[in-house]
DNA sequence: TTGACATGTAGGTAAATGCCTACGTATGTT
DNA sequence: AACATACGTAGGCATTTACCTACATGTCAA
């Protein structure tokens, strides 16, 4: 399973996790979405690019808009990704861990 | 709660992901973990430092080691924010390309 | 068709990133 | 003490990032 690094590289900046935040309301055009955020077009613009690239939004043509809506299909790796580590936040195993430690050495 | 700007990033590297699934095996000594990688000791080190400030590694010295372990619970705030998007690519909200992924299982 | 609107592209810049080669600092060994 | 080992730090450098100000392109409206 070779994880897509351009998922996990888009969601390093905060703003892009912002955007797809925004997304989980539902489906709006790049205006929209630049109005929330404290930054010029432009720059949402090139987020918005990166997160196309990653394979985390759509773009679909609505006259002169364009209007991005959640493709949230790459974020299931980023979930598998995770898994592994998951029993070591759960449950009291970060002790357990400890002993499993001595007994690697 | 806040995201952690510093995991996401943190999480945004390669070889800084890999660093995390050799540690998935126990703990390892600074220059057990470069010798996996065609990389420069002191560049891994950098990487180590970048882990340890997001709070996923911890640093333990034995003698003159200096021995990394794995640190997951930050890891479970990249999982909680993940969690809103989860019914996108499972549930009735996916779109088509989910649809065609789960016809391939 | 002319003009306003929505949005991407071009190109520039400062800062961050990721790598490298020295070098410094402990710690262990002889 | 003298040397080797393990590893971080300093500083340099090329590339990437993330922002900006124009500008180009396409669409709707008068």
């Amino acid at each position: 399973m070779p994880v897509n690094d351009d998922v996990f590289a888009a969601l390093g900046n905060p703003a892009r996790r912002e955007v797809l935040g925004i997304l989980l309301e539902g489906p709006r055009a790049a205006g929209e979405i630049a109005e929330r955020f404290d930054m010029r077009r432009p720059s949402l613009s090139e987020h918005l690019r990166v997160l196309r690239e990653a394979g985390l939004v759509r773009e679909e043509r609505q006259g002169r808009n364009r209007v991005y809506s959640l493709e949230a299909a790459p974020l299931q790796e980023v979930s598998d990704w995770l898994s592994p580590y998951e029993h070591f936040w759960r449950g009291k195993l970060a002790n357990l861990r400890d002993l499993l430690d001595e007994e690697d050495l």
